[in-house]
DNA sequence: TTTAAGAGTTGAACGCGTTCAAAATAGCTC
DNA sequence: GAGCTATTTTGAACGCGTTCAACTCTTAAA
C-alpha cells in the first residue's frame, strides 16, 4: 500500500530491521515512549531511513498489524477446525483466537485504535485503503455463518460479515482498553455478545421480526454506504 | 476540572480570550492547522499563557465542548417541550437539536472524538473525569423515557440512559465523519435508529424476550463496570 | 572500465505541542 | 507608600514527528 516493490535485496532487509526494531521498542517502552530516533537507532540506520520505508510512525503500527493478520491466518484456521459447533461457539472461538494471538502486543494495538473509527483517516482499520485486511477477516465470518446450519434471511445475509466484523472490532476496542485482571471483562462481553448475536440470528427469520429486520438492514446499508470520504493525512 | 478558581478578575478575562480565539481559529483553519502560537497570538498573549489556563491543546476542545453543552440546555428544553410525542419522535428530536446546535463546529468536534472512546484518556467523552457532562446528557434521556408512556422492564430501566447516550455518541461520531451532502446519511441513521430503539423497547417487555434481555443487561453492566482505568496523559 | 540513472541513506533542520525559569503584576499587611 | 507573597505572563528552549537536500551505493548499458 505505501510503497512500490523494493528493488534490491538489501532494502527489504532494512525494511524488516526497522519494523522489527519498532515492534520490539513498542512492546518494551510503549508506542508514545518509543521515538522514531530510538527505532532508527535500534535498527542501525539514520533517523530519516525509517521514513523512506514508512510514511509515518502510525503507519508502522499499521504495518505491524498487517503482518500480524497474515501470520494469524493458519492459527485461525486451526481454531476454526476445532470449533465446528454452533454459531455462538465458533464466533467466540474465532475472536478469542485473535485476542490470544494479539495478547503480547495489546499495548501496540492500542496505538492503532487511537486513530479511531474514522474512515477518512488512512490509518484507521475502517479506512478504504485497508479494505484488503477487512476482506480477509470478513471472509472468516462469512464462512462461519454459512457453516453454522442456521437459516439466515436472504436480505440480511450479505450484511452479516460486516456486522460481525464490527462486533469483533468492538470487542478488540474494549480489550485494548480493558484493565481488568486478565481482561476478564472482555471475556465476559465476548461470551455474552456471541450468545446475543446467535440468539438474534435465530429470531431474525421469524415473520414477526420482519419490520424490525428491514429497518436494521436499511440502517446498516446507510452506515456502510458512502464511506468514500477522504481527508489528507 | 483542570484548574482551581481564578483569583483575579483579569485572569478570567484572559481565559475567555484564549478560549474564544481558539474556537474561532479552529473553525476557520481547523484544529490541526491552528497552532498554539496562533491561538495565543490571536488572544493577544504569549504562547505559554494558554498553558497556564489549559493543560493541552486537546483540553481546549474539551472546554469548548463543555461550554457548548451548557449553552445548549435551554435549546434542548425547547425542543423537548415541542416534541412530547412518542419515544421515537422525541429521541430523534433531542439528538437532532444537538446536531443543529453543533453544526457550525462540526470540524471542531471531530478533534474531540479523535481521542476516541478510550475511558482512560482524560479528554475522552467517556472519561471518568467527564462524568458531569455525561450526567447532564443522560438526565434528558431519563426524562424522555419516563414521559414516553412506554412500560419499561424494571431491570432494564436504570441502564437506558447509558444506552441511549451511547446511541447518541454513535450518531455524533457518524455525523462528524459524514461527508455526504448535508450529512443526510446521519439524518437517515438517526431516523432509523430512533425507530429501532423504540420498537425494541416495546418488545422488551414481552415474556418471550426475557432471556435475551437478561443477557443484554448483563452485557451492558459488564461494559459499564470497571471503567476506572487510568493512564497518564 | 567508465558512466549515467536510479535506489538507498544520511543527519541537519523545521514546525509543532509543551515546559520552565524568570520577570511582571496584583493583592495585601503594616 | 514599602515590602512581601501569590498570581499571572513571558518567551526561549526542549523533544518529538517529519522533511529534505545532499550524499553514497547499486545496477546495467556502452
Amino acid at each position: 500500500m505505501f510503497k512500490t516493490e523494493p528493488v534490491t535485496k538489501a532494502s527489504v532487509v532494512t525494511e524488516r530491521k526497522i519494523l522489527d526494531a519498532a515492534l520490539e521498542l513498542f512492546r518494551i517502552k510503549g508506542f508514545e515512549e518509543a521515538t522514531m530516533r530510538d527505532i532508527a537507532a535500534a535498527a542501525g540506520v539514520a533517523t530519516g531511513a525509517a521514513y523512506y520505508y514508512y510514511p509515518s510512525k502510525d503507519s508502522i503500527v499499521l504495518a505491524i498489524y498487517q503482518r500480524s493478520c497474515a501470520e494469524m491466518q493458519p492459527i485461525i484456521e486451526k481454531a476454526m477446525a476445532n470449533a465446528t459447533g454452533t454459531l455462538e461457539v465458533s464466533l467466540k472461538a474465532l475472536i478469542q483466537a485473535k485476542l490470544e494471538y494479539f495478547a503480547p502486543y495489546r499495548g501496540v494495538l492500542r496505538a492503532l485504535l487511537k486513530n479511531g473509527a474514522d474512515p477518512a483517516h488512512p490509518l484507521s482499520p475502517f479506512a478504504e485503503g485497508n479494505r484488503p485486511i477487512r476482506e480477509v477477516d470478513m471472509a472468516w465470518f462469512r464462512k462461519l455463518v454459512n457453516n453454522c446450519g442456521l437459516r439466515i434471511p436472504r436480505d440480511l445475509e450479505p450484511h452479516l460479515p460486516d456486522v460481525l466484523w464490527l462486533f469483533q472490532m468492538g470487542v478488540i476496542y474494549l480489550w485494548v482498553t480493558d484493565e481488568s485482571h486478565g481482561q476478564q471483562r472482555t471475556s465476559r462481553v465476548l461470551a455474552l455478545g456471541s450468545k446475543i448475536v446467535s440468539t438474534l440470528l435465530k429470531i431474525a427469520g421469524l415473520p414477526l421480526t420482519r419490520p424490525l429486520r428491514k429497518a436494521a438492514i436499511e440502517l446498516i446499508e446507510t452506515v456502510k454506504g458512502g464511506q468514500g470520504g477522504h481527508r489528507d493525512i
